[in-house]
DNA sequence: CTGCGCCTTGACCGGACGGTCGGTCGGGGG
DNA sequence: CCCCCGACCGACCGTCCGGTCAAGGCGCAG
């Protein structure tokens, strides 16, 4: 905070990572404009002089933490390519890293996407979401043509399952870390891995037919 | 809402119901007390002569719904109770129906979960969120010391695995609900059976050694 | 019928909110 | 050299927030 008589320095870039943190940490009503002002060391008209509202400050927020995760679902994507089974892991060890390596960008989509009423974001944070979920719908069916899968899997399905592996294991490792045994939380290795383990296992192509359900 | 000089028979519970829809639908900070007074017939003064604050009547919401789920797991629990790998299948089950039977006190208590800010009824979601993680460890355990499911995997982090499948379907119902192909995801049946086929094939003992890397 | 509590009410409070405005400052171009 | 323009500021506006309060109507005991 500057003193009276001085000026600050911040400009756009400043005001627009003060209102990221903040928007990430409480959502959009419990924050204001003073408080975004007073983080990027200026003053509330200033902020209003960069953006037209607090609604379009907010959308630009969104719009820079969306295309930061549309680029990394795409280098995901190419890093797996082609390689099925062992591509599903890795294509899960990347969002694992992906969400841990910028959770502020992460949990500002997460909310918006997983908030049931009509948010100001959610159009934008969907469709990266979208477009995540197909890849990894692909990357199953993929596998599924290959042999390698049970074609009897709705590969849909296990997508969501995939997907709910990663982020759920990130929206929680704050209540998860401090209980006893979890401790592999933020440990990629280690727990991604099991999950990937448990997931390919599971759905590995002629393990075990549904009906049996005997020790 | 009542004309000028009619009187209103809301009292504490239809206030409570109104408070819990709208708080679950937007938030603490969105939800402001002439809305809630609003929704209950009600006016302002009323809603502040049956709850000392707005905190107040928010924390009277939370333990509502926390009592609400706090019963329903531990009738899950005693369901599945001694049958282990079915009893898992059960459990699973058990949190979908639970989930999709109460959306607005479960979506309630999944925020002050998920969120990271210090929340205002965090402490009260998150015992009931540890009490069932440590139900479904419990499961998990029964099953390696039965010989059912493999002891190579750190049951926490199948537990993990476990409510995250049951926790996301829920959260993105309403994104995944208008992808194509994903129109199963309120039916308890066909994606329940299906994660917990994928669950407990993949976590059945002596399937695969990790370090096997062969499609 | 009278008097008495208990609800419920509209009016009201201080304060914080999002947003506007007049004006100051300093650096770059004629 | 000056002047112009965008960045920046303090002060301010109307609104709405959470919260308070005195007054009035209703049910009930006497």
């Amino acid at each position: 905070m500057p003193q009276p008589g001085q000026r600050s320095t911040a400009g756009r870039d400043e005001i627009l990572a003060a209102a990221t943190d903040l928007f990430a940490e409480s959502g959009y009503d419990a924050v204001s404009i003073q408080a975004i002002a007073c983080r990027a060391g200026t003053s509330k008209a200033n902020v209003f002089h960069h953006f037209r509202s607090k609604e379009a400050l907010y959308l630009e927020v969104m719009r820079a933490a969306c295309s930061r995760f549309a680029a990394a679902s795409e280098l995901a994507d190419r890093g797996a390519e082609h390689r099925y089974t062992e591509g599903i892991v890795d294509f899960l060890r990347a969002d694992f890293v992906q969400l841990r390596a910028d959770p502020v960008h992460a949990h500002l989509i997460l909310r918006e996407v997983l908030e049931s009423g009509p948010g100001r974001g959610q159009a934008l944070a969907r469709d990266v979401f979208d477009d995540h979920f197909r890849l990894v719908v692909d990357l199953f069916r993929e596998g599924q043509a290959a042999g390698v899968l049970a074609d009897d899997v709705v590969p849909e399905a296990a997508a969501v399952m995939m997907i709910a592996a990663g982020v759920f294991s990130f929206q929680s490792r704050h209540v998860l870390r401090h209980l006893p045994g979890v401790d592999f939380i933020d440990d990629v290795d280690r727990y991604g891995d099991t999950m990937g383990r448990i997931l390919l296992n599971g759905m590995r192509a002629r393990t075990r037919q549904p009906g049996q359900d005997e020790s």
